[in-house]
DNA sequence: GGCCAGGACTATG
DNA sequence: CATAGTCATGGC
């Protein structure tokens, strides 16, 4: 105790706290956990696992840490928190594009200052993604916290255990069978190590990708076993923030589409991309509002 | 109780 | 190429 890291962090544009962090307890139950009204999410800064919490004051992101951390420390744990909380998006453009599309403009509007939340790093994010293929969400978030709790390592805080994600090492010590006893399938359980193996050995790099774009980043990571188009393009979304994605053929987004364009039957991945030629170059952001929209339909600010 | 989940792989025409 | 079957299980 005693020492405590306090920060303050500005968001670029209109932004709503309440809005970005009322889906992660519920949807990243595995991440993110919330004491006293307050944020807390296990970190990792130069290898080592913190507590960070997390709150809304005046017009910024507030972060506190109680650890002595050095001033590398304490600017690397700053470009984090401003990557995952996407704070250096300015969303004015897109709420004046969304004004032009009829079918969204109104709930994109009901959703002033939503944004992304990304993930930490790459190896969560893909990670994550594997273990949510095809499954319904609830599911894969109870799968991914089974995961953390069986590999990876706890830090204390305030007198309780917080759970940490694990590392590429602790994931890769894993044999298959540790992941099926957790209700993995077997092809995923294979996925999923499989992949942390290679990270540890060195012949996948994921950093390597952060310079490339879109397009070259997917072609990099399809020959991987367990990775389609779909992780691929999650990746970019949620572990990279990149701006102009479209999953086209995902089913919560096909879902969406069909229920806010009125189309009869779910739309097809082909008119899905059709349909999202407006979106462009916000596409990711249209994409996670409409996730947003099927997950809470009525959400009232 | 059947069918679908914010898919990907594998085997078969 | 194109399609069907498979996977584990929760939620509706």
């Amino acid at each position: 105790m005693g020492f405590v890291t306090r920060l303050e962090l500005k968001p670029a544009g209109v932004y709503s706290f309440a809005a970005t962090t009322r889906r992660l307890v519920s949807f990243e139950k595995s991440a993110y956990q919330v004491r006293d009204g307050r944020l807390y999410r296990t970190l990792r800064v130069g290898g080592r696992p913190i507590v960070v919490g997390l709150g809304w004051r005046g017009e910024a992101l507030f972060a506190e840490v109680e650890e002595v951390l050095t001033p590398a420390e304490e600017e690397a744990l700053t470009k984090t928190l401003r990557r995952m909380f996407s704070l250096d998006v300015n969303l004015e453009p897109f709420y004046v594009q969304m004004e032009q599309v009829p079918e969204l403009a109104a709930l994109v509007r009901e959703r002033n200052g939503l944004h992304m939340v990304l993930d930490p790093d790459l190896y969560e994010c893909l990670i994550k993604t594997i273990i949510g293929q095809q499954l319904n969400l609830a599911f894969a978030a109870t799968l991914i916290r089974r995961l953390i709790d069986l590999a990876g390592e706890e830090v204390a805080y305030r007198g309780e255990l917080l759970p940490v994600f694990p590392t590429p090492e602790q994931v890769a010590r894993l044999d298959y069978a540790d992941l099926q006893a957790l209700q993995f399938n077997r092809r995923k359980a294979e996925y999923v190590i499989d992949l942390s193996r290679k990270i540890v050995d060195g012949s996948l790099d994921l950093t390597s990708l952060l310079s490339l774009p879109d397009e070259e980043v997917v072609e990099r990571l399809l020959p991987l076993r367990g990775v389609g188009r779909w992780t691929a393009e999650c990746l970019l979304l949620f572990g990279m923030g990149r701006p102009n994605l479209l999953p086209a053929a995902d089913i919560g987004l096909r879902n969406a589409v069909r229920r806010v364009y009125h189309t009869d039957a779910q739309p097809t991945e082909q008119e899905v991309r059709q349909l999202g030629g407006a979106w462009a170059p916000w596409s990711s952001y249209a994409v996670f509002y409409l996730w947003d929209y099927l997950s809470q339909p009525e959400t009232k600010e």
